[in-house]
DNA sequence: TGTACATCAGTGAACGCGCGTTCACTGATGTAC
DNA sequence: TGTACATCAGTGAACGCGCGTTCACTGATGTAC
């Protein structure tokens, strides 16, 4: 048979996620490098003292976040990388998807946008070490495509480090654009579109 | 005869720049929102209360912040824009211009990436809203180009946004190298020429 | 199944500290005559 | 040029407050027999 969490552990991580999504929602109007262990303790309703049964400190704390929000983003990279069809539809299937995602899980995005290059260091390095990791990733589809023939491993990597900022830059408008209007998302997603269409002619004719 | 400012004048200026100037020193390692106001006067050396003289807050200060750092930004982009010769050329002067901004203003572009998407609305808001005039200004300088002729003022505009962005990311990668080996600073300049070089070939078949 | 003991997530009081903000002030600079 | 008054950048004491961290604790859950 399985193993089943006790109640006890049960319970624990019951807390400690309650304290993840507590810090997650303080982060939309702060930084990481402002939030404090008693706001989100009092966020979740459990005494201050309680939070260092999770956590070593806030910081400790935002580097788990890191891990929660880009885990959530890993599966959409696998969707986008893994659509097939000519090059207009991958464009508009990943610009969707992204679309989607910044929906479903829209203070994710806001904090790896804002602790991306925010003021406390163990994120910071968190957030480019997964997104290095996707970079790695999203290079080795590529490698797999015929339209890679005759690239270095050198251009490669630079055209899917520019994908993956492409990305975190198109979720981070259509974040923008959440609150606003209908049209403001359109228009976004018509931008996004052209961003990558363009860099599709450039990698089209790289080898010319 | 011209106007001098009075010995009072000239002091209180005195002041607010030395705020300025240790605030900006803080913020390396911290972002905005956790930044006080006693430790920025603490570091100048005046009583906390001579802040007031001077800002109705750190968020106010952050506001002074962006057009000072935006403002050292300005006319690197002017160079940029008004460079001559081939498109390699050009792709070259302008990564060693951002290469010698950074290393000219690295708390300046520190502090842009950092409160670009940041956790003060007014200071994100005011970021925005010069780097959307900036765009303008990479624009209009787009259209003058030959190589504009048959496209439309969105694609234009599209194109212009995203060579503003680049500068950013690039100005983002120069300051990550700033304290490494010569190598990782070479290994970005050749990213970021490569980068570019992809967009002006995806510009220059963009009507294909 | 029941009992005796161990574990440990969460508590609540207490601490010293630095924070932002107020206020009446001082004394150098500026201005009017 | 000298005098009398106004301005105002910077001061220093005081305030109430929330912070992070410590500590001994409680009582439900887990384990050994």
């Amino acid at each position: 048979m399985s193993h089943t969490l006790g109640l006890r552990q049960a319970q624990k991580q019951k807390t400690r996620q309650a304290l993840l999504d507590a810090a997650l929602e303080l982060l939309e109007g702060q930084s990481l490098s402002s939030l404090g262990l008693r706001e989100v303790t009092r966020a979740v309703g459990v005494a201050p003292t309680a939070f260092y049964r999770h956590f070593r400190s806030t910081e400790d704390l935002g580097v788990a976040l890191v891990d929660q929000a880009l885990g959530s983003l890993h599966p959409m990279i696998r969707s986008i990388v893994s659509t097939t069809g000519d090059s207009e539809e991958r464009i508009a299937r990943a610009v969707e998807l992204i679309a989607d995602h910044v929906d479903a899980y829209p203070s994710h995005v806001r904090f790896i946008a804002r602790e991306r290059h925010g003021g406390v260091r163990p994120v910071r390095e968190a957030i480019h070490d997964e997104l290095a990791r996707f970079a790695e990733e999203v290079g080795t589809a590529l490698a797999t495509d015929p339209q890679a023939e005759g690239w270095s491993d050198d251009d490669l990597r630079m055209l899917a480090e520019l994908y993956v900022d492409q990305m975190l830059v198109t979720a981070s408008l259509f974040l923008e654009a959440l609150q606003g209007p209908e049209e403001e998302r359109r228009h976004v997603t018509g931008l996004a579109v052209r961003r990558l269409r363009l860099i599709s002619i450039g990698r089209a004719h790289w080898l010319d």
